[in-house]
DNA sequence: CTGAAAGCGCTAACAC
DNA sequence: GTGTTAGCGCTTTCAG
């Protein structure tokens, strides 16, 4: 894949070509590309007919050197392909749209890259006005972020301790709620299946997970580190049913782990959720359709995105910062969660 | 969500500023700054300093502007949130970065959008060199694309009838692939979920599934029509689970069709793979975990996103657009498949 | 090795 | 209503 930049891009009209074309100046021109009103009907008529003819497009490149903005937010991605990501991203990109910027994706495919100076700094040379970082669930918030000092930067995560705009579902509130209501079912016997230590997502859950233990006065069997995928999942789940005291319920810190526990449960021939219940997070959008239906925290990701993207377009436009957000969650219950088992 | 353009910038220093700095004129900064060899140790070294000093990164608007290129590449999504469409996405942004590329997100949130002259033209207005269309699996290709006359442009889609550079997964082998396996472990009611009616990927896919049956002297039973969602697959499946002379194997155009479809079975009490046979196509992340193991297709989305991110550079390197491009899928056999039931 | 001049395409500010 | 001028930040070209 060479990228021959001797070869010269194709050309296109430009609003001095118009401007002949149509025998007017350049600046009529450009006031009928930017429909002003102080045109003259037939001028107007007869430009526009000349841009029709030359396919004449504006060139964003001169405009953005212009005003000095490039309408556009660059999102720093680690892996897209974790659920809240994508559809953070998702959210990032319309609303982005809506207020007239584009999306520029910065996928960072090393993340031990955020360190290196170089790397990083490159981002601000990128034709962005802001930065949202999506963080991975998987990678911890570099201490070294202080070098996109210049450009606006919203953090997507969970890491209230760093020292910037955060937007994040209330994970705390999410995990407490799905912990509650094991509880309220007569649960006592609780594992929690949860996330990589690197994540702060995972820490969160954890916490508000054995925190909701303790104040019911339950005591919590050692929680279990899986690292998000299904897979992890699976033999996490295998290793519960080996175990000689079952609990009655796992609340898992993902869906897409609680698809692998329940997985394992099957291959054991446990009831869900006659023999054990089991509770999610993130409310996948199939997670109706696993089996059984799982149970789940429902994290609103479309409203991340959406005030992640604001948050940084305020900032873009000089105002003020307003405190980091948090997004509430709740609980979805579906057919994986039932009352605890008496035997 | 305001967008107050009177409101300046924020102020970076720029080459000028560097320069006077360093006391050198802005054609050394320029220098320094692409790293080009004609530059006294001692001079690189004052203006590199004065460049830290300022914090100055180089405008990549002014270069540009210069160089007539953008260095990025627009992809236009009508939803993300399909799986394929996100792991091609992927490997887009990916291959793009690799090749010193950005990757400008271009949602469309009407698709009817794509037939306004207007609102698809200004697309070329973006500030990129070449456009991905990644076609959604539920929005048919508009007649107007014409529009895009100009920009380089590679269409990830199955319809090979547009008169465009097109990459996708070669769907109708891959359905040929699931239903010879379906075949060969003795199935001969098979039924088939498809996708919606207006999907090209849906409309090939069925296609090979009964040209595939015919060619096995075997009735295909009438085709049901879902939206590749989970909860249609449930829909779907319930209804199969209702009528009166169950098939003995289905074959979803999609994974998570697939799901729904076994929820349904699961609902009824049927054994998978015991007593009906369940294929996917897609071969999700999660398709190992479901219950059972799902049998499926495997399309290779990072393979596709590659090829048309290649594809899209050497267009915009003035090249000659090589062949439409099909990457072969292969069939992953897991627990959702076995003999048919003789009863 | 370094500097000065010109211009990329566009638009704000000012003529007329 | 329309045209002219100037300049955004950078790099290519040509002089020194």
């Amino acid at each position: 894949m060479t990228n021959d930049l001797s070869t010269p891009p194709r050309s296109r009209a430009s609003i001095k070509d118009v401007a002949a074309h149509a025998g007017v100046s350049a600046q009529t021109v450009s006031r009928v590309a930017n429909s002003q009103s102080n045109v003259r009907p037939d001028t107007r008529d007869r430009v526009m007919a000349s841009m029709k003819v030359l396919g004449y497009r504006p060139n964003s490149a001169a405009r953005n050197l212009k005003s000095g903005r490039f309408r556009s937010i660059g999102v720093v991605t680690f892996n897209l392909t974790t659920l809240g990501n994508e559809r953070t991203l998702d959210a990032v990109a319309e609303s982005a749209a809506e207020a007239g910027y584009t999306t520029t994706l910065l996928p960072v495919l090393d993340p031990t890259q955020l360190d290196v100076a170089g790397a990083f700094g490159r981002l601000e040379e990128q034709a962005v006005d802001g930065i949202i970082l999506i963080m991975s669930a998987q990678v911890e918030a570099p201490e070294k972020l202080q070098l996109t000092a210049g450009l606006p930067l919203v953090i997507v995560d969970s890491d209230g301790s760093q020292p910037y705009n955060i937007v994040d579902t209330n994970q705390e509130q999410g995990a407490r709620l799905a912990t509650q209501h094991l509880i309220d079912l007569g649960h006592q016997k609780i594992v929690h299946v949860s996330g990589p230590e690197s994540s702060f997502s995972a820490k969160r859950r954890r916490e508000a997970f054995l925190h909701t233990m303790k104040a019911a006065n339950l005591q919590a069997p050692p929680v279990l580190l899986g690292d998000w995928t299904a897979a992890s999942g699976i033999v996490l789940g295998r290793q519960i049913a080996a175990s000689s005291q079952p609990p009655t319920a796992v609340f898992a810190a993902n869906d897409q782990m609680a698809l692998g526990v329940m997985h394992a449960f099957h291959e054991k021939g446990w009831q869900i959720p006659g023999y054990v219940s089991v509770v999610g997070f993130d409310d996948a959008e199939d997670a109706a359709a696993y089996w059984p239906a799982l149970t789940s925290v429902h994290q609103n990701f479309g409203e991340v995105g959406k005030r992640a993207t604001a948050l940084l377009l305020s900032m873009i436009d000089g105002q003020d910062a307003p405190p980091n957000e948090l997004i509430p969650t709740n609980l979805v219950v579906r057919d994986s969660t039932a009352p605890a088992r008496t035997s």
